[in-house]
RNA sequence: GGCGGUGUAGCUCAGUUGGUCAGAGCAUGCGGCUCAUAUCCGCAGAGUCCGGGGUUCGAAUCCCUGCACCGCCA
């Protein structure tokens, strides 16, 4: 089974921020996961970087758009790899790949009777990339989305028939009550359409920055938001790999952040019906990290760098309290304070110093060897084997702080279980000392695993304490369905706190 | 202005179709253990479930209304 999964391309006018690497780091996961699953897993992110934006930007800079989007991109690259995102390809909408892919599919919806030529005038917001109609004005000529002035704009276009597909769309998303997450948004989107669709202007000839329109050599460029949700089919093959789009189209899931949704859950499966393709199976738009109850912003100064985190707190502890904190889909308030808190009580106290206790017993009492059980364990077992199911509901739903709750119920159950049966009581040569001591450790190889997908470096370092030998990204879930599967005999290492405790 | 959502312990929030639903985690206090990162385990306190009215034998849960906040569209 295939699941091909993507993130947005992020616009490369600006360096990565907190909300690039929290959609980032879900589609991460959740690839993980799939992956542990036995999916032959596609995991596509990549950077946008044609359009007018970059054009400007690049002429105050006084160099060429393409230098500026080489220099930034690199930003997004160096970012994923510190976070220990495993994504499968990396698309850039300048590569001749994207090019050749956006331009064919161009062709097919011009061919199909899905694009025609017509004249466009109206406000125009440069920053946004974004038409604005009269009526949707206030007063001054403002853009009503950032507030900043537009421009009045005339000119030839060529426009996509999207109103043509307003009926289809429409069924479509009533008919699959799953296509748009979390459903709060499929309202807003159901009703946007019951409101009427408009036709899409798709090209622009006031600047060059962008892939031509393909039909015609005065028609200027392909309006880029038009020409970068193509990313999704080039990036796994449109245009240039057959063998690999066939396997991989249409997308399992699209992540997105709920700003964007509108192009997602209207346009870009309007553009595929009219191309005579399939929609993503899904689409989810999560929420936003707020800082004291505000909108990240550059103009507030409240931006949260992910460098300075990672510096300060490692990528799994940030991995982990993104997705732990705040029910994906909703928004959440980021603080320090916030991540301390997650990083003292759930990672320190209750992994981390469970790991450590664990360790340190089979040190003691075993010399560091994992000891053969003997006799039974009273059922303690029992919630381990029940967890893959629950979590793998969970995961399905995308209801990642669920999952970790979940995890996190073992990790309690298990430093109760120490507790109860207090080993420090017990003589070394009590036969009932090695039975816990074998418990514990496959209790550690069950959160290990269950872990790696959010956590995957933290997984590692438990993987290797506990001296298992096979790698931890070749073991499946499904050596979750057995207990007693760590080798009596194996030399664990005990080491550095994983997660020291903070303040 | 239209549509939709939210308002439950100090904080963040769970609460399916109305009847052990008044809960969890964090924070606070007390007790226990010592294998462990002064960690872990157990116990405890506090809430007019936004205000008001209604339906019902019974409502945080349904209806009406007021207030506050938020989202989408205009």
């Amino acid at each position: 089974m295939k699941f091909y999964i993507t993130t947005p391309i992020y616009y490369v006018n600006d360096l990565p921020h907190l909300g690039h690497v929290y959609t980032n780091v879900a589609a991460d996961t959740l690839a993980r996961y799939k992956r542990l699953s036995g999916f032959d897993v596609f995991f596509l992110t990549g950077t946008d970087e044609h359009g007018q934006k970059m054009e400007r930007q690049a002429a105050k800079e006084g160099i060429r758009p393409q230098e500026l989007a080489d220099r930034v991109v690199v930003k997004f690259k160096e970012l994923w790899k510190r976070l220990d995102i495993s994504n499968d390809d990396f698309i850039r909408t300048t590569e001749s790949r994207h090019i050749q892919g956006a331009t064919k599919l161009f062709e097919k919806i011009y061919r199909g009777g899905g694009i025609n030529k017509g004249r466009y005038q109206g406000w125009y917001c440069t920053p946004c990339e974004s038409y604005w109609s009269e009526r949707e004005f206030d007063k001054d000529q403002e853009c009503p989305s950032c507030r900043r002035p537009c421009e009045w704009v005339e000119e030839e276009s060529y426009f996509f028939r999207m109103s043509t597909y307003q009926e289809k769309i429409l069924r479509y998303i009533e008919e699959d009550p799953a296509f748009i997450q979390p459903g709060s948004r499929r309202t807003e989107i159901l009703n946007l359409i019951k409101e009427g669709l408009r036709d899409l202007s798709i090209s622009r000839s006031s600047f060059s920055w962008g892939i031509p329109v393909p039909i015609d050599p005065k028609g200027g460029v392909i309006y880029v938001w038009f020409e970068a949700l193509i990313n999704y089919l080039t990036g796994c093959g449109f245009g240039a790999d057959d063998e690999r789009f066939e396997r991989y189209w249409p997308a399992d899931i699209q992540i997105i952040g709920k700003d964007i949704l509108r192009f997602h859950a209207i346009i870009w499966p309007t553009m595929l019906m009219a191309a005579g393709l399939s929609p993503p199976k899904k689409i989810f738009a999560h929420g936003w990290w707020m800082v004291k109850g505000r909108k990240m912003s550059k103009s507030l100064g409240n931006m949260v760098n992910p460098h300075q985190l990672i510096d300060e707190f490692g990528q799994d502890a940030l991995r982990y309290f993104l997705l732990r904190e705040v029910p994906f889909g909703l928004d959440g308030d980021f603080s320090k304070e916030a991540l301390i808190n997650r990083i003292n009580a759930d990672l320190a106290n209750d992994l981390g110093n469970l790991v450590s206790r664990i360790l340190g017993m089979l040190q003691l009492y075993t010399d560091s060897k994992i000891p053969h059980p003997r006799g039974s364990e009273d059922g303690f077992q029992d919630i381990f084997l029940k967890i893959p199911m629950e979590v793998n509901g969970f995961m399905e739903e995308l209801v990642f702080n669920q999952v970790l709750i979940r995890i996190w119920d073992l990790v309690h159950s298990t430093n109760e279980y120490i507790d109860q049966k207090a080993p420090w009581r017990l003589e070394r040569d009590d036969p009932y000392l090695s039975t816990i001591l074998y418990t514990l450790s496959e209790t550690l190889r069950y959160i290990a695993l269950l872990i790696f997908p959010f956590m995957p470096n933290t997984a590692r370092k438990m993987w290797d304490q506990l001296g298992i030998e096979e790698s931890i990204e070749n073991q499946g879930l499904t050596s979750l369905t057995r207990w007693g599967v760590i080798k009596p005999g194996t030399r664990t290492v005990r080491g550095e706190p994983l997660f020291p405790r903070i303040g």
